[in-house]
DNA sequence: GCTGGCCGTGGGACCGCTCCCACGCGGCAT
DNA sequence: ATGCCGCGTGGGAGCGGTCCCACGGCCAGC
């Protein structure tokens, strides 16, 4: 009965805690505390024994410890609206996460996948981000989407991917749209093509009118006369495609060009141009928008309008940052330039 | 100067503890847990008022807390090897995706995603692992990957999707590979096909060898010769695909029909037959596999063999969730079936 | 020589929760 | 009536960190 107060108990099958290299070291917690946070307030040799000790404990600071006193999770989380599985195709989501993942681990920081449905829920949603991470990424917005303003009422910082209207209040990146739609016609129109027709997106979505835009503008530029016959909203589908490619014929069967807001809508149009007796590339142009999988294995090739979708994932990661970094200020926003591929499509 | 000790302080604009619901309730600590955490013990009056405070209150209890004093962190690990593009086309990743997240936020758990290097870090993320995550999902195994020993060895409960060898030790989910590609084999018999090849994934693949085996399966049930000149092996690309297919035509000539391991090798098979001057399908029918978005778009539509993917994921979140309940038991496996998606391609 | 300031340091208080012990109370068997 | 049992309960201890205050030692300035 001699057990008087055991005394350090140095626990069974857990983990070394920082009190356990702090006795290691022979240094006070808050030394141990110091170094692993790099404070510059610590002489060498205290230094020097902690790191030593925590290589030999292989000490690895408890998160959930930190978390409750800081009040940081370290983690953000990438939110993607629920069906919209046209985001998962090769290449937009493996480079998005690629991009954002490669940030996020170099500061120590994990990602949180969410999946959300778009009903009423996205107040409960933002409720629950804003008490299980420090910030939030948002793919695929809508012009109505409310979760991003709902997280910014809450104080949680957000970056998107694209914005929902021209004046986007929040951090975000996006691709040239506009700068990609007029660059694609513009091929079309050294192709010796003259009457260009485009497939659109949804008309809710910013993408969709920044590149009808583009593709005016280059159509002017060229003083090629627009014609609102040749203009169709699609809906990133290939059926929309083959839908909208039938109007088209119908309304202007002289075209000889087609620009599409997406490759699936593309691979779509391809379909119904053969259907009607027409050689792609040789009677009508066609090209595509995103640069996706489909564009690479669909007959003919086609040529595509790549964006740097690993940069945006990078880029959006790290504006996120920043703005964590200075408390909600910084928010930006940037725009990534696109790139032209040429294939047999045009 | 009458400071005599600040009261409770409300606290600025900080969230409601688990303290603040039991002030407010008339309650202790020890009732509020208990109901948040559904113990039995709890009188119909406390419950009530417990519930209420916690509903006027907007009360969400604070993860990090919990995590310390449970040692459980209430998330699992989706572990992608970073360079397996391959597997975030559609519909996979999509599906698992939706299939785990389904699963996990019934519970409550959360998903964070973590891609993988394949280099010597292994240990390193393992052991980050276990810090940080209840328990692992994996997707793309390889025959040779250790990251699923290393975390069996930290007693990391882990879930695989696909096994590396037919004796794969630890709990894992799988499509019937062998089934789908007999019944893609039978589907070519049925069709009156007689010289069937096979163009095969990599052979440190588990599904390789599973589906070699239900092709040669298929074949010698139908009593038709199977000649090893029909087998090459590919690498789940179109390039892999075309050159496996020009070899194939070099050996047999007189090929009608051919089983790809892959929708994208098809793809590449489709081209390199078309090139030789052969039409598919009329001389010679080809079969992927995947069902992915390359079946659908490319020229014929191919026809492929279907994996329940959401299932999959569904199912690999149950078995982990499982193995967390009853530690580390009721390892097991679930083999689900696969269907023959009958296009253009047959 | 004394004071002031700074540097490096140790350790108490605390973050918000769960675990568990001890207590009061009523009902049942003795 | 007395005991015992078990239920519902309150609250102390502790999870593993960070923050911050107080302290000793040293050097520079007067």
């Amino acid at each position: 009965m001699t057990s008087a107060a055991q005394p350090p108990a140095p626990a069974p099958g857990r983990r070394p805690t920082l009190n356990a290299v702090a006795a290691r070291a022979g240094v006070g917690r808050g030394t141990v505390s110091r170094v692993i946070n790099g404070s510059p307030n610590v002489s060498s040799r205290s230094r020097a024994a902690v790191e030593q000790a925590i290589a030999e404990l292989g000490y690895v600071p408890n998160r959930a410890a930190r978390t409750l006193v800081t009040r940081r999770t370290d983690s953000v989380a990438l939110v993607i609206p629920e069906g919209e599985d046209r985001l998962f195709s090769e290449p937009y989501f493996s480079g998005i996460i690629r991009g954002v993942s490669a940030e996020l681990t170099a500061v120590g920081m994990q990602l949180l996948l969410v999946l959300a449905r778009n009903d009423g829920e996205q107040a409960r949603l933002a409720s629950y981000l804003s008490a299980r991470v420090d910030g939030v990424l948002m793919v695929a917005v809508h012009r109505d989407d409310t979760l991003p303003d709902l997280l910014d009422d809450l104080g949680v910082p957000t970056v998107l991917a694209g914005q929902r209207s021209e004046h986007e209040p929040l951090g975000h990146v996006r691709a040239d749209n506009y700068g990609g739609a007029r660059g694609a016609v513009q091929h079309l129109l050294e192709r010796g093509r003259r009457v260009i027709a485009t497939i659109t997106g949804p008309l809710n979505m910013d993408v969709t009118r920044a590149r009808l835009s583009g593709y005016r503008e280059a159509l002017e530029n060229a003083d090629v006369s627009t014609d609102e016959q040749l203009i169709v909203h699609g809906d990133f589908t290939e059926e929309g495609g083959r839908t909208a490619m039938r109007e088209l014929l119908r309304r202007r069967p002289d075209l000889d060009a087609v620009f599409a807001a997406s490759d699936v809508t593309a691979s779509g149009a391809v379909l119904e141009l053969r259907a009607s007796g027409r050689q792609v590339p040789e009677d009508v142009a066609v090209i595509g928008f995103d640069d996706s999988i489909v564009a690479r294995h669909i007959d003919p090739p086609l040529t595509s309008v790549q964006q740097p979708i690993e940069e945006m994932g990078r880029t959006m990661a790290a504006l996120l940052l920043d703005e964590l970094a200075q408390q909600g200020k910084g928010r930006r926003e940037v725009v990534l330039p696109t790139q032209l591929v040429v294939r047999a499509s045009t």
